[in-house]
DNA sequence: AATGAATGAGAATTCATTCAT
DNA sequence: AATGAATGAATTCTCATTCAT
């Protein structure tokens, strides 16, 4: 082979298309993410083939960031409680070292160009997270049983908390546990 | 600017703006929604000076639209939690109703576009809806007894709710039901 | 109406893609077309809104020129050999005085650009011409009666001719001559 | 530069050129033509210096294909007239068999990208079809004795012969003998 | 006041060619 | 010798905005 293609500039190119798309919304151009990841603008087209497949690859890329953030202090011997509130916390935290992933996240997240094959890879990331759901909460949420809306009712509350705890540094602390206590009032099983 | 002639005409470009917003996203060009809006090109012009001045005006109109919806069946003599539930179930209605403003309104919410200006005249609308907030639930969610988090709480599960309840017909009361006990758990001062 | 379209502007996008495409073939960009007809890039796709509406509109423009040179001459009511003549020189020395335009036609010929509309429309151009064709010439090239493969003979037989005048000053009307002779040895009924 | 390794590679991509000319025009890229030919997209240029190089080289083997199997059949001994009927008949078919070749021929003919040092190459292929020329016919149909004109006329009689041929197999057989006898009394001596 | 023609600065994408491997 | 990653200029087309009518 003549040179592998570099993990690292696809890597520079993702990571440049955060912040750009923080910055400019999806609207950002290929030539601002290319100049941001040091890269020619045609070269950003030999890794992504158009600009949509860089906006999945993105989404896909900070969705598993996040989860694997998520993970990262997830006791599985815990108690149910305690594990929610770690995965939790954990997202909270992700979403403000974080505030350009996050922002390009949501922005993705509302468009139109996430793929049903994105949205597929999407939902098989970390099972654990499933599993937690499923297990631990959110029964008496919704009767059938499902609980994609009790997942989504939690991702809405941490985004809203994370939103507010960016706000000021001193309340971050504050705003966990009240976004938390909310969201376990609102969904959990056992009180 | 002296008043423009025809309100009409605006309102038909706010119009045409949510529906092709919702279809395109904040790339919508001018010269199409002027298109659906029966206008001439340049005329959007003479309504708002530019694209993101059209935008924040969109935002403050669908803004409008949906605290009026919210606030028909408000009755202020009503019991606390069922002036809550009418105000929930109002929003859900309204976005299940007109899901071009839904979706409009949700991509500028997360734009860059909006100005703070924009973002103040928003909070004004309709004084009642904070009173309420401030009356009747919340006080447990945050110390500071200021509502906004408890009011970003409330929106953010109106959402999800909305979401869900929009994907099958079937299900929207149960949904409708489900979202606001959540909430009311959630947020509520008295159970 | 505001202002309308020009005419003009849009003759002279023709007249610069004409020259444009004999010099640089059908990759010819649509900026130097715009350039080269004093318009700005953007105002060449109000005109034509592709640049392969483009060549078809090119293409029609050409074929009407050459049909209306051909005909410029014609005697309704001369000899039918007389009237061949005074088209097949009306043909030749279109080519010789319009090298350009003759040189781009023979280039969008080739092409895959011209849409099977665009080939109707100049089907249709100057019934005259047909009818020539059918009436005096041509029956024993073919059995079946269509004058469709005598017609492309008479142009692929004008055409090579057109070459070979264009050489040189001096031979012209030789090559006329010798051409019409050989395409009526070809083609024609009485000789 | 040094004679390339395999001249297996040369022709797989000039065969390469010769189909996605065919299919996409002189526009084709160097990239499609490579993968087409097995080969990766460097290794083009190290048979071919530039697109144009290419492009002349295949222009130049067209060319030769074309005029090997034009004279396959060829009998020195034979009829002047049979002589003829059968390169016709060759030129006809190679045509019809290799439309991608003759395609791509036509496009390269018309195309500004055949230098004249490939022009002379060409012209000096197979002599045998010069003298013929020469010898056997064509002599009132110019003046000055220079059979240029009406070897002309025989492609350009030809060419026009296997478009027709190529719309119908029923008819081929027809369109080629009424090509031929146009074609003779068009340019030979003796009819 | 309304129109829509005109504009030129970008937009995404392609491509011939080079060069490190 | 062969590869294919990298490049950046060029391409077609879009668009917000202006201005003559």
């Amino acid at each position: 082979m003549a040179r592998p293609k570099s993990e690292e500039k696809r890597l520079a190119l993702l990571e440049a298309a955060t912040v750009t798309v923080a910055e400019f919304g999806l609207g950002a151009s290929t030539a601002r993410i290319a100049v941001r990841a040091g890269v020619a603008e045609g070269t950003l087209f030999r890794y992504f083939a158009t600009k949509d497949d860089l906006l999945n690859a993105l989404y896909l890329h900070l969705k598993q960031n996040l989860c694997g953030a998520m993970m990262l202090d997830y006791n599985r011997a815990g108690q149910i409680k305690e594990r929610a509130r770690a995965v939790w916390n954990s997202y909270i935290e992700w979403g403000l070292v974080n505030p350009a992933a996050n922002k390009a996240m949501r922005q993705l997240a509302v468009s139109e160009k996430i793929s049903p094959a994105t949205l597929a890879s999407v939902a098989e990331l970390f099972p654990d997270l499933k599993a937690l759901s499923d297990a631990c909460f959110f029964n008496h949420v919704f009767i059938t049983g499902q609980s994609a809306f009790a997942e989504a009712i939690f991702m809405a509350l941490a985004q809203t908390t994370m939103e507010f705890a960016a706000r000021g540094t001193d309340e971050i602390a504050a705003y966990k546990a009240a976004g938390f206590d909310a969201m376990w009032r609102a969904c959990a099983n056992e009180q």
